[in-house]
DNA sequence: GTGAAAGCGCTAACAT
DNA sequence: ATGTTAGCGCTTTCAC
């Protein structure tokens, strides 16, 4: 009874075994060549028997597929981000494709690294929410030929394709519900402004501000850099340092808004009574916290899967024309913020 | 001009370009053997000239080396992995691993896939956090040579490194404390009863009660397999539908506790005046939640990095003695317990 | 329908 | 110190 090295078992060991050549064995394999039946079975067999696993490394060596596809994302801790994951995943996981993840805490240094290191491990593609809105490396991907695919947050220049939100759009609508409230002492915690996202969503801000007359107050302009504890600090510096509250308060997106409802929370201030509230993008638990903010709800789900159907089509087909997909967002009206007059 | 083809440089080009053989080339990239400071430059000259990047699968082809570690977690969605991920992560990266991740949502089946994909892409080994306590693909990695470290989840009859926290301790000690707090008719939610960690949190609960003399009742030992949805149904139906309302209620995981805390909202019972709550592992934004749920605390961000450094001895010596780590989890007491008698 | 052989990009043993 | 060459495991062209 001959003994099989199980660990590393080869086309060869199995041409061998079955008596054929290496070429029939790959074409079993690949079912891509005619081969007879009774080939096919003695070979077929040979596999069971030494319990073949095909290299997918040499495989990736000679077609250029690694079926590896890199995702980067800001914030692994944002279920925002997880959602997208999710949605990507659950298309090219389809096509037997699978994520090599990296996160880059709104760092662009580190998304530069991120993105080096993806590229030699030659990925099929890349799909990329970054930190900064100009990201010259683009290019090099592109011209290594590796599809990129933005999500969430657009690029500068970039000719390749995008999936986001109406970040204007949905960030006046929020806005100019607050005005309508009554608010005009409202105070923005901005995102990331070296980011599309952080800055179309100050931009809509200050159009609906505009838009109705209202005088946005510098020292109501705050920078949260999309991390909760720097909107926690930038909030509790204006609220319990300089004694300034606003009437209400813009997250510009979820985590700011629970660094700023801790705050709140730790001064006693009541939402909606006494400081009004509003975040884009739900927070984490709010079924069980009170009050339910009223906020942007974007669906992450969805944008995950268009990127996900995107960077297939993107992989097999290379040359059509770059698409820019809105997913729309909702304004979901809870009770956090308080009518005036 | 010459006009190069920056798409697939490699080191063919980059020896001609330079005028020494592929050897030499080789030579400068991983300087692992002599090379004159000339040459050398030589060498490295036209690597940048040509924009050379190091083809990886060639390298992994030969050197067996994918410098990629799969990691397969339950569920992307609980925090607690993600920061597991994150301490993975931030020991790994620096010695240039990438992670692909894999998540399976409690479904064994899927693990299954996601395991034999992951051993097809030849990674250098795997973290995982397994949805059944008897998991006999693990032997088939083993045979393959690929290094495991089990995370969080212990599995039946293996012989790997594991890194878990001390569930049974905990649970016990969480179950005693609602006991000495004077409860009696406590219900537990139990998590998946096909993982370590859902057994022997019940155990720990089961021995607490025993130990105490306390009867377990059938109805109050409910399975939320970890979901979160599962969890409200079950509490749901005991609650509303049976109308049995316990004195205190067990969460076996923060999900569950979550579901578990909607179903209370909803039907205005108040935290801890009406029903207590304790919660294995702190749920999501605790801090904006009332009251803070009585809960062990795992440290899971510690379990990642020992994770991390485990795997990446155990991917350089495959030959010592398997580990079991414990990492110690944290009692915090908090406002959710209502003290009787 | 099947086999022989070249080659994907790189490493490393061997030769000089 | 440098060059030549075999070979990692697979696919695919070219013969037969």
């Amino acid at each position: 009874m001959e003994v099989f090295n199980l660990e590393n078992v080869t086309i060869k060991d199995v041409a061998k075994h079955a008596q054929v050549s290496i070429a029939t064995v790959s074409r079993v394999l690949n079912d891509n060549y005619p081969v007879s039946k009774e080939t096919k079975e003695k070979v077929l067999k040979a596999m069971n028997e030494l319990n073949f696993k095909p290299n997918s490394i040499a495989r990736s060596l000679k077609s250029n597929i690694t079926h590896l596809i890199g995702v980067v994302i800001p914030d692994i801790s944002n279920s925002f981000f997880m959602e997208i994951i999710k949605g990507i995943d659950s298309i090219v996981s389809k096509e037997e494709y699978s994520l090599i993840l990296s996160y880059t805490d709104e760092n662009f240094e580190k998304e530069l690294n991120v993105l080096k290191r993806l590229s030699q491990k030659r990925v099929d593609a890349i799909i990329l929410a970054s930190s900064n809105i100009d990201n010259e490396y683009l290019d090099d991907l592109i011209k290594e030929n590796i599809p990129v695919v933005l999500i969430d947050r657009k690029i500068k220049n970039s000719n390749v394709d995008v999936i986001v939100s109406d970040d204007f759009g949905s960030s006046y609508m929020l806005t100019k519900y607050l005005i309508e409230m009554g608010h005009e002492d409202i105070c923005i915690v901005n995102g990331n402004l070296n980011v599309s996202t952080g800055i179309e969503r100050y931009e809509g801000f200050k159009a609906a501000m505009m838009d109705y007359n209202i005088e946005i107050k510098d020292e109501f302009v705050l920078n949260g850099y999309y991390s909760w504890e720097k909107a926690y600090e930038e909030v509790k510096k204006l609220i319990v340092d300089k004694k300034k509250i606003p009437s209400a308060i813009f997250a510009a997106n979820n985590r700011m808004a629970e660094g700023t409802m801790l705050v709140l929370k730790e001064n006693n201030l009541k939402i909606p009574d006494d400081v009004s509230l509003v975040t884009f993008e739900e927070i984490e638990n709010q079924k069980l916290i009170e009050p339910k903010l009223t906020c942007i709800k974007q669906n992450a789900l969805l944008m995950g899967k268009k990127a996900g159907q995107m960077i297939l089509e993107r992989i097999k087909n290379k040359e059509t024309n770059p698409k820019e997909i809105v997913v729309v967002s909702d304004l979901v009206i809870n009770s956090s913020v308080k009518k005036i007059n």
